[in-house]
DNA sequence: TTGCTGACCGACG
DNA sequence: CCGTCGGCCAGCA
């Protein structure tokens, strides 16, 4: 399908959050074959909010379930809003029962 | 073309 | 416990 780019790939994994649900950037580029370059789904979100299509990029977080990068949605409230919209518990920038709503690709979808 | 940066992760001291 | 470093790859000046 439409994986030219290494970025559609992650937007592809993205856009499979199922809602209520957060994954971290480690997560899909294990999933995708690049384990060792999370750096890369990081930079890949980020080309996410230029995208034309809208893309969950707040579901995704890093390793430690903090919000990283909240900054990056313009305002540093609207990822944890989002995130507490669909029920998810943000203290601190960082996601309560991280592991109960950790959503991994690699198993869930394989 | 080279070099720097980056929403990360894991290891080491 | 906390700070630091290396590795990974793609985009940009």
């Amino acid at each position: 399908m439409n994986d030219n780019s290494f970025f559609e790939k992650v937007y592809e994994v993205a856009r499979q959050i199922p809602y209520g649900r957060v994954t971290s950037y480690g997560a899909i580029a294990e999933y995708l074959g690049t384990k060792g370059s999370a750096r890369m789904v990081g930079w890949a979100m980020n080309a996410s909010l230029t995208a034309k299509e809208n893309v969950p990029a707040h579901r995704v977080v890093n390793r430690k379930g903090l919000l990283t990068g909240k900054h990056h949605f313009g305002t540093p409230n609207i990822m944890q809003q989002l995130l507490e919209s669909e029920g998810i518990g943000v203290v601190d920038d960082q996601v309560v029962d991280f592991e109960r709503y950790f959503w991994n690709p690699s198993h869930e979808l394989k």
